[in-house]
DNA sequence: TTGCCATAGTTCTAATAGATATATGCTTAA
DNA sequence: TTAAGCATATATCTATTAGAACTATGGCAA
């Protein structure tokens, strides 16, 4: 709820905008679906906390902007005050690569890979927008915050393209200890017979 | 639900149990409360994926031990299988220095030190279990894959670790800047008095 | 004319955390 | 002796959320 007010004060927007900088600016730490996003754009407002303007555009749906109150301001400070909780984790590709033993390596491989080249594409992403904040630094006071905040998601990414080089590293030495390991199997089956 | 499922082919537990391993175990990537757990072992009883045995105990209370099935064995391999979704990301610390502008530099610093102290306690913790897992590896097929799950947690808390000590350079960067702004400001106005 | 796309918003379902509550016993302190 | 605290063990409930599905406005292309 408060991402929104915190958007809002960099300038006003509509419901749909919000999504859509939320996933651009934010969207790598941060999610919010528009099953939120309007209901508490709505309870905002209500609130005195956002005001709504009424517009007709032309070629496009009439839309709603909002814009942040001196009351919401003050709600968003206290907010930003308040200790953050931490992230509750829910990694599927951990929990199916610790029960990896029940399945095949080669499925957990493929689990990695796919992670390691769909992360290799946001690393690339990350490097284009720091050229941009670099660039924008001068206009927004946030600007110097708003770097640090991609620099987490950059040294996470490393972190994860190490960590899965590594492991797929160690996942194709079990493959072939098994390989080894069911060709052993098949000589001796033909052996027997 | 298919934690329960892949914790259980490790050895029968109760819901209870259930609930301190996966805190213990997989808890740096994982998550499940207890209001999952117990109706999830009772849909899972009911879809004959495991079985439940009541134990009395001597001391404590009545327990309900739960096994895995043969069926229950296909269902998790069928969804080991499966690619596994990305996280949804909520970081709110990330969130609340993105809009750090909003508020005195100190109290960010505060939010980066708490999460640097603490995440410096679990990295301690890792260096325990990952003297653990070498002892262990010989008894347990996934011991291999218990330990390159660990070796993310540790990876990503480095790169966390990293990225504190850069941020808190920083905002006692800015701190000061404001610092020097605020007595500039003060001087100004003492000598317009 | 229909389908697709973008903009714009709404409703709904399934899932989840964690708070709260209940129950069984044991131990310790008042 | 009683109450509080703790661990084990389970169950219920509320608030929150993602994302699917849906509706509406227009414009453009097949």
């Amino acid at each position: 709820m408060e991402v929104l007010l915190g958007l809002l004060t960099i300038e006003p927007m509509s419901g749909y905008d919000l999504g859509q900088v939320i996933r651009d600016s934010v969207g790598h730490f941060w999610n919010e679906s528009y099953g939120q996003i309007y209901p508490n754009l709505k309870r905002l407002a209500e609130a005195g906390q956002v005001t709504a303007q009424t517009e007709r555009q032309k070629g496009k749906p009439e839309r709603h902007v909002y814009s942040i109150t001196k009351k919401g301001r003050k709600r968003l400070a206290a907010w930003l005050e308040v200790a953050p909780q931490p992230e509750i984790p829910r990694n599927e590709l951990l929990l199916k690569l610790f029960f990896g033993a029940q399945i095949s390596p080669k499925i957990s491989i493929q689990h990695v890979e796919r992670m390691v080249e769909s992360e290799r594409a946001f690393l690339r992403e990350f490097k284009r927008i720091e050229l941009e904040e670099i660039a924008k630094s001068e206009q927004y006071p946030d600007a110097p915050y708003w770097k640090m905040a991609a620099r987490f998601g950059q040294l996470e990414l490393e972190a994860h393209q190490r960590w899965g080089e590594e492991t797929l590293d160690e996942l194709r030495k079990i493959a072939k200890k098994q390989r080894k390991h069911t060709e052993k199997r098949k000589k001796k089956s033909h052996a027997e017979k």
